[in-house]
DNA sequence: AGCACGCCGACT
DNA sequence: GTCGGCGTGCTC
């Protein structure tokens, strides 16, 4: 007989909270959800236990209110990993169960897989009087008219109707007088293995037959240049885990999850496929979600929280451009999916494969330790030559708006050729800095310790990391002069100066602005395969898009940004960033060039990357990091704090500091200011600590932060810890 | 995180 | 005289 039902909860809680059973009705599961009271108002948790008893009182539990499921929808290996993400990032328990489920289920909505075949009539459609709609709203009045003929109406059917239909028949489901049809049906994707891939060279052969699914765990490191063909030894290994029966989850980067990525997977696999990321509607997710926990879906490709989906018969886990920044959530419960995937695949005890081209220094370092086998892909498909990297010495050159003489002589040889050239700034807007040419002034964010973007096109200024945007002040708020200046670089510029150079070739400019619209990224990237365009600009996003085999040419305008950022990892995304946009160019017939703009040829880091290419600097960037006692040498922790008062920051970390526990194990550095002091009007600090061992920081942080949990400076700050920080200084 | 309670300013 | 500001404290 259960006594206690232990229910983790949304809200500020380490641990699960204790509830009766409910007086009737039945019976609460370990990992089903059930609604509870908590305060004054309802919720939705998930069941973690059914211990015999509490150690709270009988007479404070309350009990549970609904039971929302008969059977569990997490099975006991992803409730573990789930709680065991929860305590090693030092999340609440309850966030992390419900950060792990789809919104609907959140919601405590049914987990029953359904897609919308169409809509019919209801009750008080079919009595309702078209006279009176008619007049009023047409449209809604024409569909009811059919819907009340009787029979379904399909989607297809609804595209015969006038005007925007399906917004009308909204209305209509609104007013209760139609009703949505669904299916049972998850929604997959078939897989069509219409497409034969191509034969496997020895290097991707050698990696594939690494792969065994479904016999034991091994962490796999892919390290394959680009247009080495990783993707062929993916879906090598994904296929024979089809054919085993067993069920492959494949982590990508936020922006990697590209309609051409999911066709290409759809063309090669015979399995069914499930997506999963941020962007799908809810009942999509849902959908997905339930596939892969009935087994009902061969493949599963997700982003970074698609670590947690339940697995019936887990075989192999992919994760895909592993160094990628985005794997790590930032904010909130600020978990790596990449770590927790080889988690998770050790304890399933499957095979994890790792790809990258430019790798992350903590695999590098797990493959030198012996914990990952490594295979590197250094041939490209076809025989492709790598690129040559070139460095452009700036000083004392001739520039216009950032593009050299030499550059510009450069491009126009290229396209002279008929190539095309892709240029790279990773800053967009037309200038990052505006200045009063009389007085000095600064078109400066009053919100944060940053300077306004010049968006030209726009006519705006933007701050980028609050979001405030203003229109262009005509005359400077300082002296009056109306000879407002431009000063620095961004894409917009590049694009002006692009326009100007080239009259007769349009450039096509690839950036979070100029892709706003749905679909317009990938209108573009079309664009540049097809060889629409032959001048491409742009962002990061270019470094994530697909391979451009026409393109002979391509141009870092600008490296210096890189070299001398202040967080330890800057050089590391450089080195990535370079030889990511790098890798975007050339073919068999035609081997692309590299240029990279830089006012410091000489440094190091360039100098590496020139005659050693990524493995060369990574080598040296992991002895660094060795010598100064930085991740993936050591284990890294930051704490950060923020606040609209001044010193609340720094004074809460300084409280928490005397609080710490003395251990000799643990150094601590900090507390100071974070490297942009202030940002959307709160001031923020952080404390790094770190140690020669996970184990050691874990236990530390044990015994500390319940202390500063009590502390009464903590409640005028917002303060989190980040476990394993990407962002650090 | 919500959501109350509680104790001080500008309004019908 | 109240409506409501957000500081403080609790939720099994």
């Amino acid at each position: 007989m259960t006594e206690v039902i232990r229910v983790a909860v949304a809200g500020p809680f380490t641990d699960a909270l204790d509830y009766r059973p409910p007086a009737s009705g039945p019976a609460p599961v370990v990992g089903g959800r059930v609604r509870v009271p908590l305060g004054r108002r309802n919720t939705v948790g998930m069941v973690t236990a059914l211990p015999a008893a509490s150690d709270l009182a009988d007479d404070r539990l309350r009990a549970v209110t609904e039971v929302l499921d008969s059977a569990p929808l997490l099975d006991s290996a992803t409730s573990a990993l789930i709680e065991w993400a929860a305590r090693y990032y030092h999340h609440p328990l309850g966030e992390a169960y419900l950060a792990a489920l789809p919104a609907r289920l959140r919601r405590g909505q049914a987990a029953t897989p359904g897609v919308e075949t169409g809509w019919r009539i209801t009750e008080s459609g079919q009595a309702a009087q078209l006279e009176r709609l008619r007049r009023r709203a047409p449209r809604q009045s024409a569909l009811l008219e059919a819907l009340q003929r009787g029979g379904t109406l399909t989607a297809i059917e609804l595209a015969g109707f006038s005007g925007d239909a399906r917004a009308a028949l909204r209305r209509l489901v609104e007013q209760g007088l139609a009703e949505t049809v669904t299916a049972p049906d998850y929604g997959l994707l078939q897989g069509l293995a219409d497409e034969s891939g191509a034969t496997l060279n020895d290097e991707q052969q050698a990696g594939a037959a690494a792969i065994r699914p479904a016999a034991g765990h091994q962490a796999i490191l892919i390290d394959g240049v680009t247009g080495s063909g990783k993707t062929e030894v993916y879906l090598d290994a994904i296929e024979r885990t089809i054919a085993l029966g067993r069920q492959t989850l494949v982590i990508v980067p936020e922006i990697g999850l590209t309609p051409q990525l999911v066709n290409r997977f759809q063309r090669r696999l015979s399995g069914r496929i499930a997506i999963l990321h941020s962007g799908l509607a809810d009942g999509e997710r849902l959908n997905a979600w339930l596939a892969a926990r009935a087994g009902e879906a061969d493949v599963v490709i997700g982003t970074r929280s698609a670590v947690f989906v339940p697995l019936r018969y887990p075989g192999l886990i992919v994760i895909d451009e592993e160094h990628d920044a985005s794997l790590k959530q930032q904010e909130g419960f600020r978990y790596s999916a990449r770590d927790l995937a080889v988690l998770r695949g050790y304890r399933l005890d499957i095979p994890v494969v790792l790809g990258s081209a430019t790798p992350s220094l903590e695999s590098l370092a797990n493959t030198l330790a012996g914990r990952y086998a490594c295979y590197p892909l250094r041939q490209r498909a076809g025989g492709a030559r790598p690129p040559s990297l070139q460095l452009l010495d700036m000083r004392g050159a001739p520039t216009r708006d950032g593009l050299s003489q030499p550059l510009i002589d450069r491009v126009r040889g290229h396209l002279d050729a008929g190539g095309q050239a892709l240029l790279f700034l990773n800053r967009r807007g037309f200038a990052p800095t505006l200045i009063c040419h009389e007085c000095g002034w600064l078109a400066e964010c009053d919100r944060c310790d940053a300077r306004y973007t010049y968006h030209r096109g726009r006519q705006r200024l933007h701050c980028h990391h609050c979001d405030r945007e203003l229109p262009i002040p005509r005359h400077c708020p300082g002296c009056g002069s109306v000879d407002l200046r431009a000063l620095g670089l961004g894409t917009e510029r590049i694009e002006a100066a692009l326009t100007e150079a080239f009259p007769d070739t349009p450039p096509v400019r690839i950036d979070r602005d100029s892709t706003r619209r749905r679909g317009s990224f990938e209108e573009a990237m079309r664009r540049a395969r097809e060889g629409e365009t032959r001048l491409i600009l742009g962002t990061q996003m270019l470094a994530k898009g697909h391979h451009l085999p026409a393109v002979t040419l391509v141009a870092i305008i600008d490296a210096d940004q890189g070299l001398f950022g202040a967080d330890f990892r800057a050089p590391e995304r450089l080195a990535q960033q370079v030889i990511q946009v790098a890798g975007r160019a050339g073919r068999a017939d035609r081997p692309g060039e590299v240029i990279i703009q830089t006012h410091h040829p000489e440094h190091p880091l360039l100098q590496q990357l020139l005659h050693g290419g990524y493995a060369a600097f990574a080598r040296t960037a992991l002895a660094e990091r060795e010598a100064a006692g930085l991740p993936p040498a050591r284990a890294m922790v930051l704490i950060r704090a923020e606040a609209t008062a001044h010193d609340a920051p720094i004074t809460f970390l300084q409280a928490a500091m005397q609080q710490a526990p003395v251990d000799a194990d643990i150094e601590r550095l900090g507390p100071y200011p974070a490297p942009m002091e202030r940002r959307a009007g709160r001031h923020r600090a952080q404390l790094m600590l770190l140690a020669d061992s996970r184990s050691s920081l874990q236990a530390f942080l044990g015994r500390w932060l319940p202390a500063l949990t009590r502390l009464p400076q903590a409640r005028q700050v917002r303060w989190s810890v980040d476990v394993d920080p990407v962002e650090a200084l």
